[in-house]
DNA sequence: TGCCTTTCGATATATCTTTATCGGGTATGA
DNA sequence: TCATACCCGATAAAGATATATCGAAAGGCA
């Protein structure tokens, strides 16, 4: 809508901000293993990228390589996370403590990359009072005050797709500025909030239709047998 | 790489195949609700996307609808459901049997959309035995042996990230043709074996990258106080 | 030192995706 | 029956994203 073209530190591809962290993952194993420097290159032979695609992401993070060398490991993952937001965590809500919620919740490795979920809201009346994973679930009504009061900006939706809606309402009525949606309905919300929705049945949509056009249509193997010696870009996402 | 323009059936934007799901969601709201045909305008105005591109992504399943009319509901959804081979059943194999596994076992909706787990595997002594679900969980050893036997080609990888790569190779090995992949890691596979990555951390990035740049730089609720009466399409994905 | 190779950064091109436009068909209601 | 508003389908334009190419910098090595 906005005609900005590169305004620095505003504006980058959802798909190269997708890949970033990846790229994190892997540089940690690197540092891990003692390397301390890499090229696009390399990273690109790991994931399966080519290298351009790789060096332009970075780009976006602002940090600067050296011919011939690459980048530095340690700084590359400092500017990844800083870069991301990781450094300083997100204290989110969570609303909805079923078997989807109550896994979230149980992830504890969030916290390294930012995310911090202090709470969790339910309507189950069996479930309000008890603590999963060392999380408290809470009545649904109290989340405005506390989210008010604490200063929470971050919502996860984990609740069924009939209520996300109302749900989403009341954590923006609350102050919530984004929220992160994996209940299968696409949010109505002002301009102003940021949904990112993990929509699993999407994901199976993509999975089953391939899989039905191996069946269906006369697709069948036609690279098979493996023996590629070539980049080997295989099919991801 | 192929130079394939168009061919019918063979090929669709993978963010078409993502919003189909939700227009099936959205028209089996309408089913319910009695309702019988609806327009591409219709569909756009309840999930925020302009009419063409419902259009566009509909297009893709072969259906062709009526000037003034739109489609018919029931053979809309029908359409769908055959075009992502929601029909046939696919039957998948659940590896890691943790947190996100059993969440997954868990949910029971997904055999509503052709996605049935028949079974878990993991290599902790304590899990293998048990039912969770009413899922068994086998030990890994024995994934080879069934999925030949049942013919099961859907993997899903829900295994730390460390192991996730020595799963895949399994599977392929076992004759598995997809995965459904919920490590953060990018799967090096032959080219025939198509890889769905949900990384949750991919998705984390978007949102602290966005939550960040709220308050570091300075944007700050620029269009702020709703009072919208436009389309209003909201940041969403 | 001088040559060769690697790799970055920038720019250009190709491809993919979204949005706009146009023409024509069809229900609705005067 | 005719005018009108609506909606589909096709094609074109615009916008994003991915890939290719080129010059220059830097290290390795004779
Ligand atoms: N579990 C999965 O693997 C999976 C997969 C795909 C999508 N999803 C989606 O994730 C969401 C949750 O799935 P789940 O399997 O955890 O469901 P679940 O039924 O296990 O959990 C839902 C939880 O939400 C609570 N709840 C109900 N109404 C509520 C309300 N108004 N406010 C707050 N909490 C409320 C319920 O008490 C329950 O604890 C659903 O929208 C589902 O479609 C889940
Ligand atoms: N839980 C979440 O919310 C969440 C979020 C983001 C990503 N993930 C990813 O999903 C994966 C699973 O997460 P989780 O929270 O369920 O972890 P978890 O530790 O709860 O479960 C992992 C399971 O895998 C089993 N396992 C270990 N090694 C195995 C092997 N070689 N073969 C088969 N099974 C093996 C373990 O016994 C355990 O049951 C991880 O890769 C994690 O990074 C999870």
């Amino acid at each position: 809508m906005k005609p900005e073209k590169h305004l620095p530190g505003g504006a980058i591809p959802q798909a190269s901000l997708r890949r970033l962290p990846q790229y994190h993952h892997y540089l940690v194993e690197l540092e891990a293993k003692g390397v301390s420097r890499v090229s696009t290159s390399l990273i690109g032979r790991e994931l399966n990228l080519v290298p351009v695609q790789v060096r332009k992401d970075l780009q976006y993070t602002g940090i600067v390589g050296r011919p011939k060398t690459g980048y530095e490991v340690k700084e590359l993952i400092q500017t990844i996370e800083s870069f991301l937001g990781w450094n300083n965590v997100n204290e989110a809500f969570l609303v909805g403590a079923g078997n989807l919620g109550t896994a979230l919740l149980g992830h504890e490795r969030f916290s390294r990359f930012g995310l911090r979920i202090v709470a969790a809201f339910d309507t189950d009346a069996a479930k309000i009072g008890s603590w999963i994973h060392d999380k408290a679930v809470l009545p649904l009504d109290k989340l405005p005050e506390l989210a008010g009061r604490m200063g929470i900006h971050l919502g996860i939706i984990t609740a069924p797709a009939e209520v996300a809606q109302s749900v989403a309402d009341r954590m923006i009525e609350a102050g919530i500025q984004a929220i992160w949606n994996f209940a299968p309905v696409r949010l109505r919300v002002p301009e102003r909030i940021f949904v990112h929705n993990e929509d699993l049945y999407s994901s199976l949509a993509s999975l089953s239709w391939k899989l039905a056009a191996r069946f269906h249509t006369g697709l069948r193997h036609e690279s098979d047998d493996l023996a590629e010696p070539e980049p080997q870009r295989s099919v991801q996402e």
